[in-house]
RNA sequence: CGGGACGUGGCGCAGCUUGGUAGCGCGCAUCGUUCGGGACGAUGAGGUCGCCGGUUCAAAUCCGGCCGUCCCGACCA
């Protein structure tokens, strides 16, 4: 392509409303522009980068035995209903109504369809399968953000397994997470993956792979001396045994005038320290009022909270809701005694003696409580939030928490549709048995996004070879220069035929806006053609990463390209 | 959904407090001089000031409503 002929329209300034260097830069550097809150236009640029990550995603894909289907983006409703997934996607599901007044939702995700196809599976001989497709989702995100990590019109590979029985679901599950780590090997990306909370997929066990960033949503919890690592919403530690006095105490009310928090409670003159104290809230699960208990100086993890309750709509008590249940207001909360409402409370409460909580009357508190002993406690569960420093569950090293972007995410589905959808094959004894699944995903713009957050510098992009939107870009100086000319248009049509995706810039600008523009968009490798080389019979080669430049003779121009493009 | 900010040529912004019919930088066009790191000079094109309504002799500016975008939080396979 020659870069005068080309729509590639680079910015000088930052837009105004990115945030991101991802964002910016792939606005700048002319990839994408915004349509509406959460949707872009992809640039002739932003296309073949996106054309490239999607044509590593099916070489990996198919390397380990994907078919690549197609599936609508339009769906019935009655099949999200089928599922209940309708509901509990409700709020991110984009649906409208057809002329014949039947609901469609624009799809975003592809479980129930794939499910739906794999419904004319009927013989254990036929599995396992592993299919796929590349195609557009919809979710309407309550608030997108970050450019292209976060839209509400996006490109998703999501492919799925079909077996006759966990063990097959294993198998394809551990293809996948070697193909995943081998797909952002070659996005330039270091990922991690972290055992993930299956959320709303109806799952089994899910794994998430994550790319450190400042500007990612998740939270990663990872062991800094072994391997160790989870999302927050999941992760796990040690935690230093508390030994609390062995003589049996007796409860007993005090009065706690203005003690609402638990800090007041700590200061408060015969209070408590937050590791004595019992911190009491109430959620609505499902409609259900419900205590959680977690000791005094311990957060709520909400996901583990509906992950062990498996709860579809989980919210905080309202002040009525609280002041109904218990009697008093928040902050002066306690379960002692409390009946006739499920208690769930955190692991690291079991077995804890002379505790101090509310006593469901404001401005009083109990101490002297035994949790086992006075507490009628339904459930002992993990709720509460790691945090940084703590002691790694595995091995007992340092854990840090550190934010990070989500690039891809695998699930072993299990049984889930094939119970809802009626999948199922016949066995060796034609004996029917519901197929199992598992799903795996990637979003191709959010991965764009998350390289170039992983690949950039001062300048610009610096894209991975892999998916860059040209190989090299061949940078001439002096556009009327015949010299100049000739010898670059050479080298353009020698690469060209070799096979090398070649931009010439051969736009009468000036150098210094030429190099800048090569630079911001990022091409792995420019050769710069001009009068002051030439006469030395040289041109110049320039890794984009490095900064590395190398005087090369004019006819060893190409090869050195291929051999650069080979190589590294 | 709660909180905050913003909306003025293609991009980035000023003007609004103190109403008088729009300006700067970049970019763009033409010409000339330049030319290995975002040149300089000259001339020029380009704007329903987000939309609707109100106040006023007069509204980018004041008032009301709406829409849109971004940020923080909530939410999120």
């Amino acid at each position: 392509m020659r870069w005068s002929e080309a729509f590639i329209p680079t910015l000088r300034d930052d837009p105004a409303d990115a945030e991101a260097i991802s964002h910016k830069l792939l606005v700048r550097g002319g990839y994408i522009r915004q349509l509406m809150s959460g949707v872009y236009s992809m640039l002739p640029l932003g296309q073949r980068v996106r054309t490239k990550v999607m044509k590593v995603i099916v070489e990996e894909i198919d390397a380990i035995g994907g078919q690549e289907f197609l599936l609508p983006q339009l769906h019935p409703a009655a099949i999200w209903e089928k599922t209940g997934r309708i509901e509990s996607m409700a709020d991110i599901i984009m649906s409208f109504e057809d002329n014949k007044g039947g609901t469609v939702v624009l799809g975003p995700t592809h479980e129930e369809i794939f499910a739906t196809v794999g419904t004319e599976l009927t013989s254990y001989k036929q599995l396992p399968q592993l299919w796929y497709h590349i195609q557009t989702k919809f979710r309407d995100e309550a608030r997108p953000k970050s450019g292209l990590l976060r839209v509400r019109e996006f490109t998703m590979k999501d492919s799925y397994t079909f077996d006759v029985d966990f063990n097959g679901l294993d198998i394809q599950f551990d293809r996948h997470f070697e193909a995943y780590k081998r797909i952002f090997d070659r996005l330039g990306m270091d990922v991690v993956a972290v055992h993930a909370s299956s959320g709303a997929m109806g799952g089994t066990a899910s794994i998430e792979f994550m790319v450190r960033s400042d500007v990612g949503e998740d939270e990663v919890a990872a062991c800094t001396a072994c391997d160790y690592a989870a999302n927050v919403e999941t992760a796990r530690s040690t935690l230093a045994p508390i030994v609390d006095p062995e003589d049996d105490v007796a409860i007993e009310r005090f009065d706690t005038p203005d003690v609402r928090t638990i800090a007041d409670l700590e200061s408060f003159e015969g209070g408590a320290a937050a590791t004595q104290q019992i911190k009491t809230l109430v959620y609505v699960l499902d409609g259900e009022l419900a205590l959680i208990l977690l000791r005094g100086d311990h957060a709520l993890q909400e996901q583990k909270l509906q992950d062990a309750t498996g709860s579809i709509e989980m919210r905080p008590a309202q002040p009525d809701e609280i002041r109904g249940l218990l009697g008093a207001d928040a902050g002066s909360l306690g379960a002692v005694k409390v009946e006739n409402v499920t208690i769930h409370a955190d692991s690291e409460l079991r077995g804890r003696r002379s505790m101090t909580t509310g006593a469901n009357e404001n401005d009083v508190h109990v101490r002297g409580v035994d949790v086992e002993r006075d507490i009628a406690v339904d459930e002992w569960i993990d709720l509460r939030t790691v945090e940084a420093g703590e002691e790694c569950p595995e091995c007992g090293g340092l854990l840090e928490i550190f934010p990070a972007i989500e690039v891809g995410h695998i699930f072993k589905l299990g049984t889930f549709y094939a119970d809802k959808l009626g999948l199922s094959v016949l066995d060796e004894n034609g004996k029917a048995i519901p197929i199992v699944m598992g799903s795996y995903g990637i979003g191709i713009e959010r991965n764009m996004a998350a390289s170039v957050e992983a690949n950039h510098d001062d300048a610009g992009i610096v894209w991975p070879r892999d998916i860059a939107p040209y190989d090299v870009v061949i940078t001439v100086v002096r556009p009327d220069d015949e010299r100049s000319t000739e010898v670059s248009t050479m080298l353009y049509e020698s690469l060209i035929a070799d096979g090398v995706e070649v931009l010439l810039d051969d736009r009468k600008e000036r150098p210094g806006v030429k190099f800048a523009d090569a630079e911001l968009i990022g091409i792995p490798l420019r050769v710069t053609i001009g009068p002051r080389g030439l006469d030395n019979g040289v041109v110049e080669l320039v890794e984009r990463k490095s900064g590395d430049k190398r005087e090369i003779a004019i006819e060893d121009a190409a090869s050195n390209v291929m051999e650069f493009l080979g190589a590294t």
